[in-house]
DNA sequence: CCCTAACTGGACCGTCGGTCAACTTACGAT
DNA sequence: ATCGTAAGTTGACCGACGGTCCAGTTAGGG
């Protein structure tokens, strides 16, 4: 069990990280400014998350804990009982919209992960999208093609569109691309 | 002008970093081992070079000069002449090939870099692909699906399919990508 | 109340990318 | 040939980074 301490702290950490993203740049959020920021010494951030991409894998999941929810058990067309192919375009609606909401702590991931392509948010996110597409046109190589979908959500794309405010712009492009593809 | 000396030591660092990056992970090959690898000082690196991007870009530049060639006036279908959608199909199987056979030094690029999205290289690739998308068919937006389709190339999925040895299912599924979005 | 396992803090470590001032050298002008 | 100088070279040095470690503190079940 985690002490009631160390569960404080815990808090403390992730919402001074969230802080510091949102308000510098990512160069300048260093696990001593963020152990600063949190009032903690900086033993105790290594303490509760081992590393850099621990701590930021850990903000990643908060963020994005509801997503899981509404696609595993929500309602449809998000969650379980649409049809693959509009399952799919509501998922790439979803993930461009959270995205765009935190694109800093998304990046800041992206940076410290050693390997995306394994880390459990890209391996559920691929297993989600690519079992859509098989199911809903079987002739494709879906596990392929999930990966190079996947591929455009990388952050500095994000940033770039989120920064001329045109995020919509990329959820629309992206979810034409997903129904040409299916078709 | 460069001094002849000079010219001399350039070559060595860059022949220096490319063998380095073949032979060691790419977060084995600090400036220091580069620098010793050429047999010169760390000065004389960033001397020529300006910094570790600069180092890299330099070196990525010489690997896909051939390509730059043969897609500005080389012979259909990479070059001029050959139908849009050709052409793109031809660029993406050329990159695709150049990328696989370069796969630790485009990592090293991307790694280094502070916004792979205004470097020169990716800058000159998305131009072209967003030409052709444009003149192929008008309708698309061929800006945002140029990006789109460049995200694919990242160098971690090309990691994961020259590992496991399947370059050619990227080539053929990535081919196959274009061809349907231009339908 | 007390024992101990869990937690805490910050000095410390090796390494990194990058700088700089003193020194050396190539080479065009004479 | 020689020489003045612009260009090139070097490695000690710098601040910052992610990460470790252990002596000291504390929560909280028995």
């Amino acid at each position: 069990m985690e002490r009631a301490d160390a569960a404080r702290n815990r808090r403390a950490i992730l919402r001074a990280t969230e802080e510091l993203l949102s308000s510098h740049e990512l160069s300048e959020v260093s696990m001593d400014r963020v152990a600063a920021a949190a009032g903690v010494g900086k033993g105790t951030v290594f303490h509760r998350f081992g590393n850099r991409e621990g701590l930021m894998r850990a903000l990643v999941e908060s963020r994005i804990e509801s997503l899981s929810l509404a696609v595993a058990s929500g309602p449809p067309p998000l969650g379980p009982g649409a049809p693959p192919a509009s399952r799919l375009a509501a998922f790439f609606d979803a993930v461009v919209e959270l995205a765009t909401r935190n694109v800093k702590v998304m990046a800041a991931f992206e940076q410290a992960s050693t390997d995306r392509l394994n880390s459990p948010i890209y391996l559920a996110w691929h297993a989600h999208v690519s079992g859509l597409i098989a199911a809903a046109s079987p002739s494709l190589d879906a596990d392929l093609i999930a990966h190079l979908l996947l591929g455009s959500l990388h952050s500095d794309l994000m940033l770039r569109f989120l920064k001329t405010g045109e995020t919509d712009r990329l959820a629309t492009g992206l979810r034409s691309m997903v129904t040409t593809l299916l078709r």
